[in-house]
DNA sequence: GCTAAAGTGGTACGCCCGTACCAATAAGGA
DNA sequence: TCCTTATTGGTACGGGCGTACCACTTTAGC
């Protein structure tokens, strides 16, 4: 029964672009160390503003991750958005499809190469602080619905099974094999072949 | 080029005892509570002996931390194994199947149900400790493999397609399903049919 | 019994944390 | 203009952390 005050105070525009800045300097923080590098003070440095701001403009931590966590999900979801779209409007190789997969879940954001071991960090380690704070499922529940969507697309390019039952296995596959890689210190390109096998499972019974 | 020292001290029968203990109070707080609520300080309190037994059985925390994921590691093997072994020798439905790969991942340690929730948490908070700390990877590594051991007994049990690469399949499908299921706060249950969906695939194939 | 080593337990240091507080300043509507 | 409200930024509090330190007691081999 947490009171909801929320004092609905107005926020000027210079505001907003302030509270904005925090929002990025935490999720780039987020998505370059992972959950337990973004504190007040070291979202304050990377933003260059004083302590103090990150706790006027966020009613807690929880609070300011939670932002933060949104605003990654959302390039996340707009780049993987636009690896679909510019995927070939038939993909005739299991290779292809597989590449295609992969695409969406392991993005490379305009980085230089194998950075994205730590940003694949960040994505499974979401899945877990999700689960212990509820407060972040929100995020994990829209942007893996966004998933499924994709992979349907890509399913369907792919003349494979379509429907949610099979998007929501594929990605399945995919998270869990990508999860054990990073586990076990492999590269992400080991997964292919699992996810290969998968793929051609389902194309055999078709 | 860190310094190996390990001063190669002699400890008594009753310092292995003490040692065991804080092991086992680290493990057991690790399994309930998860990785960040291993502390030098939670543990000698939970193992009611003083903080500083903690430092001195234990070159660092990390240290410590091995030893307790050992520990669960060991406890889990064998758990699944027992369960492996409590299965028929012929697994016909497709139900039966499902329900012996859920009984090999999610163990319910001889408590109450739904108890297994945190426990499935820390099973993959491991993955990440173990990406994020090397240290960690044997003790996934070799967990893993088992997993995968016992995943091919299953599978000649079911007639399905044998081998490690169907074996790391299922594995990588019942650890994507659940995981999504813990992060979105859904029932262990309910990855039920995503599994039976693989299975069925498997079956079809044959 | 003596002595070196192992073990014990209390305490302290320095760091980082979330958050609260507060005086000073800027902005904007009356 | 003034006065309210938003914003700023420095500081402080209380607490948990890993780890070091040290005086003390026990143990085991000679």
């Amino acid at each position: 029964m947490a009171k909801v005050s929320r004092t609905a105070r107005r926020i000027s525009a210079k505001g907003q672009q302030r509270r904005q800045s925090i929002i990025t300097a935490a999720s780039e923080l987020l998505l370059e160390q992972g959950f337990s590098a973004v504190s007040h003070r070291t979202v304050a440095d990377r933003a260059r503003i004083p302590l103090a701001a990150t706790t006027y403009y966020f009613s807690s931590l929880e609070d300011l991750m939670g932002e933060a966590l949104h605003e990654l999900a959302r390039g996340w979801t707009a780049q993987a958005n636009a690896a679909v779209e510019a995927l070939p409007a038939r993909l005739g190789s299991t290779q292809e499809v597989v590449a295609a997969i992969l695409s969406i879940m392991v993005l490379s954001p305009t980085d230089r190469t194998a950075t994205d071991s730590a940003s694949l960090l960040v994505f499974y380690e979401r899945y877990l602080e999700s689960a212990r704070h509820p407060h972040l499922r929100d995020a994990v529940r829209t942007f893996n619905a966004q998933l499924d969507e994709l992979i349907i697309q890509i399913l369907a390019r792919a003349d494979l099974p379509p429907g949610l039952e099979s998007a929501r296995l594929v990605l399945a596959v995919a998270d869990g094999a990508l999860l054990r890689a990073v586990a076990e210190g492999a590269a992400v390109n080991t997964v292919a072949p699992t996810i290969h096998q998968l793929v051609e499972q389902l194309q055999q019974c078709r």
